[in-house]
DNA sequence: TCCCCAAGTGTAAAAAATACACTAAGTTTG
DNA sequence: CAAACTTAGTGTATTTTTTACACTTGGGGA
């Protein structure tokens, strides 16, 4: 779609919180952008005005990639914040204006929350942002607007879904060790699990198959590798 | 706020799906609009473009009050609808002509949920509809737009806040029976709970304390009479 | 006084959750 | 080549939760 057709709705933006895993950390996907008077600078999670013609779903995946150049990736809306408030701080306005026709208009944002291998997406920068990387969760900055509460927001809701076990392995490479899928529930979690319990749980779902393969090169007992029963989900 | 302070945002609207409890069975509150050409009705959820000084849950509990006169109820966001056809037939801009400005607008709508005691709640027809009325959710009509989809989405995430026991209790009188609980679990959740195993879970939860009264005037084992646990919610 | 009707109650079995400690199999180091 | 290091891998006992299931009770009405 060329920028003539293109009919900008300037009340509804979409922002997206994208999870990064790196089997370390959790990280999310933020874009950094100059002030007007150049001396500082100011982050958000990337999210821009919806087009008329798209879905809010088509929305989101498509102005993460233009922002980011990540695309393909399952974006699932969680909320949609509207405080008349939430687009006034003058530091916000400052750096809205260089952007936005009308700066002033009151905008209500979908969020959207993913969660994504961090080595499969490499960022990167658009014209729209200065920069664009992964933050770790643990040391997040102040973010524009009131994307800090979307954050958390976002968090709560991946918590919840990882609990009750309704995802999570797809973040896992092809081939991957029960520790593995422990690491990563704890990581999202932010606590440790027993480490029989959670085998004999994760077991018993039958999601995961042994394959005949082990771990190499490691310093320690290789561990057995497992495949995901893409069938069964 | 006066009508000539009201900036209307041609582009944003909520819809409230109000459920109705009536020991009985679980209902919903539509308003019902006439066509144009007169010889025919529209169904719809009750719902309306927001205000710009408005937050969103301002606008539902305001959109609320104007068409049905109902105030006063806990109503909760669920999720952001935003198809670009979700308003396009035919039938639906034949009506909404009659009403709105610009009809053609892009129009996404974030959608509310509430459950009430129908008793408590007389619905007053305002200039908006032409009539507001419970409408049973087992003869549920064919609604304006996408509400029929909207109304599914409610009806899960109403159940599926019983099956995890964070609501249902306010729906009851100041003294209820468990037996009343639980006719008020089976009419949400559609299906039959074994008498013994309800009430102790009910109990364990502690969220409610009998008295020493009994119910009066049935014709059959009065039943203990119970209260709410307000400080333990 | 007998009937009708929902209230009220207990137990056994199965399933799920929790707590907990040692041996195994590789790699590296001395 | 032996010792040290590191994570893999395993079983059991206990508690908690879930499920299935049937009879007696107390009041009102006939």
């Amino acid at each position: 779609m060329t920028d003539a057709l293109k009919n900008i709705n300037p009340n509804v933006s979409v922002d997206c919180v994208v999870f990064g895993f790196d089997n370390e950390k959790l990280n999310v996907l933020l874009i950094e952008q100059k002030m007007a008077n150049k001396d500082k600078v100011q982050f958000a999670l990337p999210g821009d005005l919806i087009v008329d013609e798209e879905s809010l779903d088509d929305a989101a995946n498509r102005v993460l990639e233009e922002i980011t150049g990540i695309s393909g990736i399952f974006l699932r809306q969680f909320k949609a914040f509207g405080d008349p408030n939430r687009v006034s701080d003058i530091k916000d306005l400052d750096w809205l204006k260089s952007y936005r026709r009308n700066p002033q208009a009151r905008v209500i944002t979908v969020a959207y929350l993913a969660l994504v291998k961090m080595d499969e997406f490499q960022p990167e920068a658009s014209s729209f942002a200065e920069r664009v990387f992964w933050q770790e969760l643990e040391s997040m900055p102040s973010l524009a607007f009131d994307h800090n509460k979307i954050l958390n927001e976002a968090l709560d809701r991946l918590r919840d879904d990882f609990v009750n076990h309704r995802t999570g392995f797809e973040l896992l490479p092809e081939l991957f060790t029960l520790g593995h899928i422990q690491k990563l529930y704890e990581i999202i979690l932010g606590k440790e699990l027993d480490k029989r319990n959670f085998r004999k749980k994760i077991l018993k779902e039958k999601l995961v198959s042994a394959t005949n393969q082990k771990q190499t090169g490691v310093l320690h007992k290789p561990a057995i590798l497992y495949t995901l029963n893409h069938d069964n989900i």
